[in-house]
RNA sequence: GCGACCAUAGCUCAACUGGCAGAGCACCGGACUGUGGCUCCGGGGGUUACCGGUUCGACCCCGGUUGGUCGCCCCA
């Protein structure tokens, strides 16, 4: 045997029976996108480096040290994309997609990389969903799309996932709540962490969420970013839960929440589960408004907002509820012997093309081998051709669940495999 | 990037102090001549992650590599 080379580390297969509960997830998904008005929009897998570290944001850790990055032939600089927002307003912008509609509701799906030391719920490609909206400012564009995730999860049967909410004001006031954050840490320098000794230089916000006791203790004396609005934010935070309120979206106001990411400005949002199949990972979906990014990375002056849902984390949550979307077949046809082949051949096919979900064993064999691997098709109901039933036109549609067979005729079973799954 | 633990059949795990690598499940076949599931019987499956060392002898002890799990960190 030649030496065998494996996956890279930290990127997974997604193999049957698993990708069920990934055909649920994205099935429900969609709908649900569907339901909103929001539309599939696919962007490529690579960008141009310069688009992350514009947009995301130069001193994150995604683009500081998580990004996959090269260089391809031509020299260019390009990064596997380690989220979607970026490459979506990319692609509002190079199509000039406001011209033609002044609001944009946009949604996607797919793999993105991220360069991290792996563990429960966090892979180096994993999965996301998002949904984004451009064009609109009011408060009640935070509150649809809010509400949007909320459906989503809920339509997943999913329990026990709550949103958080805060505010992280706009270029208006937050300059002010920086300096006023930074004042108060540098007071307590000395009681903080190594780490957001460091934070304090390079983005004071991020000391709000570190988990360190000593480092929250501090925190719970700081000044909340909820009390330094400026009057339009506040009005702003306050009609974005007056909407949620007015649809029954229980939530949680966190002015310690911030977001990995530095283009958001006023409305920042996480949904958290606290279930142990995520270990540490608590927040399968986190968004914000980023009013300034279109335009930062060279668009016209338009508003957004939007979420991303992390799909590997609904995922384990699914497989622990025994969410899953399977695609048995309805009939599986066996051939009692060799002269039955073709003939049962020739039927699977024909009822594949009128629409049903037929399956057969290509190898043949024993009766009883068919008979097994029909029962382990998980097919509704079996079928037996042979001599007899070639001769007579007639079959038994056997359920495998169990029950009585049923006479046929072979030249109606369409008909009646349709009028037994209905 | 830092620390801890782990790696034996496709899966879940055994194997005494260092002494012939096993079980259950799964898969395939038979008992049952054209009918699955239940039961019983049989079968195929392994460079014990990889490389090196110690030893008469290594799944076991030592070093390294790779991969996995869990904390820190960060996030989805």
């Amino acid at each position: 045997m030649s030496q065998r080379i494996s996956g890279v580390k930290g990127m997974n297969d997604l193999l049957p029976p698993d990708i069920e509960v990934w055909h649920f997830l994205e099935a429900r998904a969609r709908e649900t996108f569907r339901r909103f008005g929001y539309q599939e929009v696919r962007t490529p897998v690579l960008e141009d480096t310069a688009l992350f570290v514009r947009s995301v944001g130069e001193e994150t850790d995604i683009v500081g040290k998580e990004m996959y990055t090269f260089e391809d032939r031509a020299g260019r600089s390009l990064s596997m994309r380690p989220e979607n927002t970026a490459p979506a307003v990319r692609a509002y912008i190079e199509h000039a997609v406001h011209v033609r509609e002044a609001v944009t509701r946009w949604y996607y799906l797919g793999p993105m990389f991220r360069y991290e030391r792996m563990k429960t719920g966090r892979y180096r490609q994993f999965w996301q969903m998002g949904g984004e909206a451009y064009g609109s400012a009011e408060p009640a564009q935070d509150a649809e799309l809010i509400d949007l995730g909320l459906q989503l999860i809920h339509g997943l049967d999913l329990p026990g996932v709550r949103l958080e909410l805060n505010s992280l004001g706009d270029e208006n006031c937050r300059p002010a709540y920086l300096a006023s954050l930074t004042a108060y840490l540098r007071a307590h320098q000395s009681e903080l962490c190594a780490e957001c000794q460091a934070r304090l230089e390079r983005n004071p916000l991020r000391v709000l969420d570190c988990k360190n006791p000593k480092c929250q203790a501090v925190v719970a004396g700081a000044p909340a970013v909820t009390d330094a609005l400026c009057r339009p934010c506040q009005a702003h935070f306050e009609a974005v839960r007056h909407k949620l309120d007015a649809i029954h979206a229980p939530y949680t106001v966190n002015p310690r929440m911030v977001r990995g990411l530095d283009y958001y400005t006023r409305t920042a949002f996480e949904f958290i589960a606290d279930a142990p199949a995520l270990g540490t990972a608590t927040a399968v979906g986190g968004g914000g408004r980023y009013d300034r990014l279109v335009q930062e990375l060279g668009g016209p002056s338009v508003p957004a907002v939007g979420w991303a849902m992390g799909m590997d984390r609904l995922c384990l949550l699914l497989a622990e509820s025994g969410k899953r979307e399977e695609a048995k077949p309805e009939l599986f046809v066996a051939a009692a012997d060799a002269a039955a082949q073709d003939e049962a051949f020739r039927l699977v096919s024909e009822l594949r093309r009128s629409g049903h979900a037929v399956d057969f064993d290509p190898r043949g064999g024993s009766l009883k081998s068919q008979m097994k691997r029909a029962d382990k098709s998980g097919a509704r109901f079996a079928l037996v051709l042979g001599e007899r039933e070639l001769a007579s036109g007639d079959g038994e549609l056997k359920p495998l669940a169990g029950g009585e067979s049923v006479r046929i005729r072979l030249d109606t079973l369409g008909a009646a495999l349709a009028a037994r799954l209905r």
